[in-house]
RNA sequence: UGCCUGGUAGUGUAACGGUAGCACGAGUGACUCUGACUCACUUAGUUUAGGUUCGAAUCCUAACCGGGCAACCA
């Protein structure tokens, strides 16, 4: 590679990209690198596919070539306009852009002439067995299946039952068209594979037109043919299907692009099955594909993620063909660095205790500069007021401070982050319960802004809020979604759902923030300085904020604690 | 029992017969008006056994251990 093909990416190389470079060399596809990715629409897009959409588009762009994006809408009965429109927002806002967009059922005309010309040759048959007896015949992963009754019909009869399957003349399942290969094959996709069904269904763009659909594995690997798809790259459970794409197409003497197969992504403490995912909606366990707890790209843009953090995600984990498990630290870690840069920084208790400042005049409030973002001057500063009563987190005060605690407890100095450094005094508690209700500190007027004259360090810098001035607001705390590491480690029979994490979600009602945030609009993003990124919610209006908490700030406290055993 | 496929630090990923690197994690320290960020250091790996070779993570053989495959789903 020369110096100057790497700026544009810095990634590392993968085994797809060698095989494309020795195409090129070759001169195989003429030099041409025509990707596409191809869903169906029976579900929202998650992560994983969101590796796919990065691959796909992104060996395109790097070569100079052109991306497809299309529909392998095969099966009317699952699929839906509303997951075509989803499937499409989530690649622009991932920030590709496709150079066509198809639907495999743009072809189902030349693809049932291609089902034609296999039966006039003799390689494909209608089949009148039912649902159960083709899968006896088929025989076992380790016993050759055996032909059916209907295997040697004449081209003729074929023809005639083919066309009058499309004509609608049966009932569903009455009749299917298989391909005649060989029901011996080691390769059980090869044994005489279905390749049409009869299915009265309307489907989403051609309607009522068909009352025979093809099947997927007869579909895809033409569709590829019909856009001269230079390389298929798919997941690896595919891999035992590239012999029939390949027989599909060489019996008909078409375009032969070249299949490529890479390990799907897996993420610990993450469900990745579109058909579990479907179940999670279903079943109201989460508040739709778009709860920012799914991994969904809708749900993960809710969440606050960003589609640069993605795209470095899916840079960073990497291409092969090893089934890995993924840390899902991986993830956050992308967020996180994305957001650092990029996030103004604002004061938000989610868990308020009051201070009183007794030396505070009664009626005074200041108004103190506050920088927004320390990674970017350009972000400028803003002013928060300060006034006698504040909220400040319960968890930064500690009655009596365990080791390695420093922020505020009695007799200790701490400072107001942006305001004053403040020594708590007293601390009043409930007659009854004995919690902590009020905290009385004094302030020293001497550090306004924070900056102690005779030069003094405190060790700790805590974050706090103007009571008078607190923005109340709903702070939806996410966590992930399963408790176990592994969903995969679930065993087969068992209840999925009940390894769902039951923290997943925290609502914290009534929040306090700075005055700043009044005005935040939904997609609003921001760090809660100390806490974690959050980002404006979709169900936020100007009566009420609402906030999800993208990912949490590292925590270091949190480890020793954790270490402490508490 | 068949077919396909894979095995490099805890995790993910480089090295393409020639010094086993990188990132994340973990640990230690520095810095700090965020216990954040940043920086420094440390930790830890080629599944095993043979073979080819001056030299093997890489090539060959065998074993061991994973993953996938028998929907009128994709």
């Amino acid at each position: 590679m020369s110096p100057e093909e790497t700026p544009s990416s810095n990634s590392a190389s993968n085994f797809i990209r060698e095989l494309i470079d020795a195409d090129n060399v070759s001169g195989r596809f003429d030099g041409r690198v025509h990707t596409r990715f191809p869903p169906e629409p029976n579900g929202y897009l998650h992560i994983g596919h969101a590796k796919s959409i990065c691959l796909n588009f992104g060996l395109a762009k790097k070569y100079g070539g052109q991306c497809n994006l299309r529909f392998d809408d095969t099966n009317p009965a699952k699929e839906d306009v509303e997951y075509v429109d989803s499937i499409q927002e989530d690649v622009r806002w991932l920030g590709f852009h496709w150079d066509n967009l198809f639907y495999a059922s743009d072809y189902f005309e030349t693809i049932y002439q291609y089902a034609v010309t296999l039966i006039e040759r003799g390689l494909a048959y209608v089949d009148s067995s039912s649902t159960e007896e083709i899968r006896r015949l088929r025989g076992s992963l380790t016993e050759p299946g055996t032909p059916g009754p209907y295997r040697n019909r004449t081209v003729a009869e074929n023809l005639d039952l083919f066309h009058r399957m499309r004509g609608g003349e049966f009932p569903d399942g009455a009749h299917v068209l298989r391909a005649k290969i060989d029901l011996a094959h080691k390769n059980v996709n090869m044994r005489d594979p279905l390749l049409y069904r009869i299915r009265h269904a309307e489907h989403h763009r051609t309607g009522n037109t068909w009352c025979i659909y093809p099947l997927y594995d007869f579909t895809h690997g033409y569709s590829d043919s019909l856009e001269r798809i230079t390389h298929s790259i798919c997941t690896l459970e595919f891999e035992n299907h590239r012999p029939l794409y390949d027989w599909l197409i060489e019996v008909l003497d078409l375009y032969h692009p070249q299949q490529i197969e890479f390990a799907r992504l897996n993420l610990t403490h993450m469900m990745m099955s579109k058909r579990k995912l479907l179940e999670l909606v279903e079943t109201q366990s989460v508040s739709g594909w778009d709860d920012p707890r799914m991994p969904t790209i809708a749900g993960i843009r809710r969440r606050g993620y960003t589609p640069e953090a993605m795209r470095a995600f899916c840079d960073e984990i990497g291409v092969t063909k090893f089934n890995g498990l993924t840390e899902i630290v991986v993830l956050e870690n992308a967020v996180r660095s994305d957001l650092n840069k990029r996030s103004n920084r604002v004061m938000a208790v989610i868990n308020p205790i009051k201070v009183v400042i007794d030396n505070y005049p009664e009626d005074l409030v200041e108004e103190l500069e506050a920088v927004n973002n320390p990674e970017d001057e350009s972000a400028g500063t803003r002013l928060v007021p300060f006034s006698k009563e504040l909220y400040i987190e319960r968890d930064d005060f500690m009655e009596v401070p365990a080791k390695q605690f420093f922020r505020m407890s009695p007799g200790r100095e701490v400072r107001l982050r942006w305001g004053y450094l403040v020594t708590c005094q007293s601390v009043v508690k409930d007659p009854v319960t004995g919690d902590v209700t009020e905290l009385h500190c004094t302030y020293d007027p001497l550090t306004r802004g924070g900056n102690p004259p005779d030069g003094r360090k405190v060790k700790s810098t805590i974050h706090w809020v103007s009571a008078k001035h607190a923005v109340s607001a709903e702070v939806r705390l996410y966590d992930h979604l399963f408790s176990i590491t592994n969903v995969a480690e679930i065993p087969e029979g068992e209840d999925w759902r009940t390894y769902l994490n039951p923290r997943s979600l925290v609502v914290v009602p009534a929040a306090k923030l700075e005055r700043s945030l009044t005005t935040a609009q939904p997609g609003d993003r921001c760090q809660f300085e100390r806490i974690g990124y959050f980002c404006v919610d979709k169900d936020s209006t100007a009566e009420k904020l609402v906030f999800n908490r993208t990912v949490t700030l590292k925590d270091d406290w949190a480890k020793i604690q954790k270490k402490q055993g508490t």
